[in-house]
DNA sequence: CATGAATGAGCTTTCATTCAT
DNA sequence: CATGAATGAAAGCTCATTCAT
């Protein structure tokens, strides 16, 4: 790596805009921008042995060399994309203002944002999927790891909470496993939908089943909260 | 080369035991199944990409000329290592032997199937997330493809029923849904787990948080599946 | 090559005839002759270095294995589409019926053979042209080269000496350099029509293009050999 | 790579000269010509197929990467090489000086240089060759075709008519015509010694042999354009 | 007589990266 | 601050040929 500046990225745009930037460094941001963008739609979309240093340079109408100005190497430059990616996914669930009052809204809204975001985003699909292939042996590597933790978790914490005080729902459930059974649904169904698509023989992409899937998946996370017995009275022994 | 024999393999071992075979064509069979099973583990761990063709050859014992030889390219040989794996799963389901008279535990059993099936065989995974990650272009050049549409569906769907007309499940709802709520818990949570435990700061794959994972599937399916209304009584307008 | 019967060719399919093949005999005699035919299309279509075995055999409907077989390498099956090629040119050549008699009218018709002959047969040009890039070295290989020397020089020869004796053909001119004009534009038009056809921005291979150079071909032939000196008089003197 | 050289080539050395290159520049334009004049050697020693990459980059003293670095592809570095070959011929073309007022002469000189530069350069003849085999494919692809031209018939053009002006040439004789007859005679005789000195068992390339083809050839040519009947008189109906 | 299987060297091309200003 | 040039290893694939019945 020698001299490159590896670090001199601004920890934030915000930091950025609060002081006088020259046009050189300006250009030299925009450079760096331009990769990281470039790279992260070039990683999602070829993974990351697929997603070569001149498919990335040549996207963003840069050169090779610079990714390894900016980034040190490829594996710097994929470990960025992933802080890059994470960062984003916690920036929007962090916007998101749930009406604790009502857990039952507020927990359909966490889900339908969260189906949504996998819809909307497929590349931190890809990106995470790719990244698991590796055994996550690049975001171990990133100091910024445990900074991402979802803000969501926590929400639905404090959703399920106001739920169980009002009776809404039970209490031996943990926010984390209904965490993990929102996110399931949501990423599985379109993570997998191309080779779903081909064995269960039809689109999964349509509005109507998209509709249907968010409609299902909010059901049963519902249910699954649900006070009550998990069988139906009178049943729960035979299945002992 | 010339008349490669890419489409000579013998449909089942039985079909091929029942006439004599000769020596060479026995050590041609082991060939090409030594380079199958050596691509599928390659193919796993290092996807499309990165699974090279040198790779495997080594760990088939064999060389890069024979995979053409058998498989016509690279990307041949990695349609049959998806048609084997879709196969192997399927056999995998069709053994299952269920009670379906007893609906509530068939269900468990088969969750516990694939949620086990998932667990230990990873490379199930990964592949499918490899093929994924190409939007299915493999599997779509597969004419077997629409042979390997799981039978799983079909059992779940024999169990919904048994039990609807025990009154143990509720009507609305069908076996394509819960397929896809069982597939996505189980595979979600394996596909995952390197990403999960570096952000959720915890081990998943210890015995125990198996366990728990799988007590928690179970009973959110069973819950999904329940009769009874979607929300507590009297409280389903309020999320209207 | 060990025990292949490279020598088994019959010299010509007269003798072949004469005497009794078995079944066996005239399939293996049909494969080398497919053989025979597929190379001398796939050497004349890509060249000695881009007519592979494979494309030959496949051509052939046959096996790689098959041109070790019968021809023992891949450049004893060239040497023997060349002499092939040269003996059947021989022999249309042997074919052809001139009237001695009628000098000028005969070297008309030796003309239009040979023009004819190279715009029907272009294999033999392509593959004449590969031959010369190897300079020569498989046909000097072969020992039926000199059996193949033109039967056309002969043929002009007579025609030569009988224009002559008539006086119609001036005396001190060659059979050997006639022949080669007639050659030399023959086959040129035929070879670079390509190249040439992009640099003169026309097209050669109209039959009016083609007509064209043909009387503009026997016209100069004609004035090559006819009496009277090679200047207009009066200005031969000028040029010297 | 990316951003690849690939047309950053200076038209013309002069050009380059009038402005400051830095020392890798000139190194880089040295690389270039080297692998340009490699595989020039190259290409028409073993044709397309046989001039591998490897033996180009040896012979250039390079690399195989640099091949692609500027020139793209192997295919792009051979449409270089004929561009630049057609670029010399016509280079040397464009430095005859003909003395048109003495059109014989003239004519003389013109088929004089063509006979001889062929002899000089017989990569000029394998590469037209190997074009050719390709149908021309490569020169088709060439932005620059139309350019090459060849001057030589411009000058046969105005040679011509001022020979006719003169009286010395018949009139009924096209430039184009004269010109493929000059190019044939020459191209042939050397494209096709090797398989010619086989067959007619003499050397072609020996002092004598060229002196007397060239000798031969101006004869016909001249033949072909002095006035007068096409064939002796009172014979030319005989013909028809 | 015929042929599937095997072989290793070679092919064109792309890879991530470093050099040298 | 930026970049053209260079590099060698490795990629997927094809080559002509031999082995072993």
């Amino acid at each position: 790596m020698s001299a490159t500046p590896t670090k001199t990225r601004t920890a934030s745009p915000r930091a950025a805009s609060t002081r006088k930037t020259g046009v050189r460094e300006q250009a030299a941001q925009t450079t760096r921008d331009n990769i990281l963008k470039a790279a992260t739609k070039v990683f999602a979309r070829y993974g990351y042995e697929g997603g070569s240093v001149e498919k990335i340079s040549k996207a963003a109408k840069s050169f090779d060399r610079m990714i390894y100005y900016y980034f040190g190497s490829k594996e710097g430059l994929f470990i960025e994309v992933l802080e890059e990616t994470y960062r984003r996914m916690n920036d929007a669930e962090s916007k998101l203002d749930l009406a604790t009052d009502k857990p039952i809204e507020a927990l359909q809204a966490v889900i339908r944002f969260v189906v949504s975001y996998y819809r909307k985003n497929p590349e931190f699909i890809t990106l995470l999927n790719t990244e698991n292939l590796h055994k996550g042996k690049h975001i171990s590597k990133s100091m910024r790891a445990r900074e991402y933790s979802s803000p969501a978790i926590e929400m639905i914490r404090r959703v399920l909470e106001s739920g169980q005080a009002q009776g809404l729902f039970r209490k031996d459930v943990s926010a984390r496993d209904v965490y993990l059974l929102i996110a399931a649904t949501g990423y599985f169904y379109m993570s997998n939908r191309h080779t779903l698509s081909a064995f269960l023989g039809e689109d999964l992409e349509t509005p109507d089943a998209l509709a249907h899937w968010e409609t299902f998946v909010i059901d049963s996370v519902l249910r699954t909260v649900a006070p009550g017995p998990h069988l139906p009275k009178g049943k729960a022994a035979a299945a002992a």
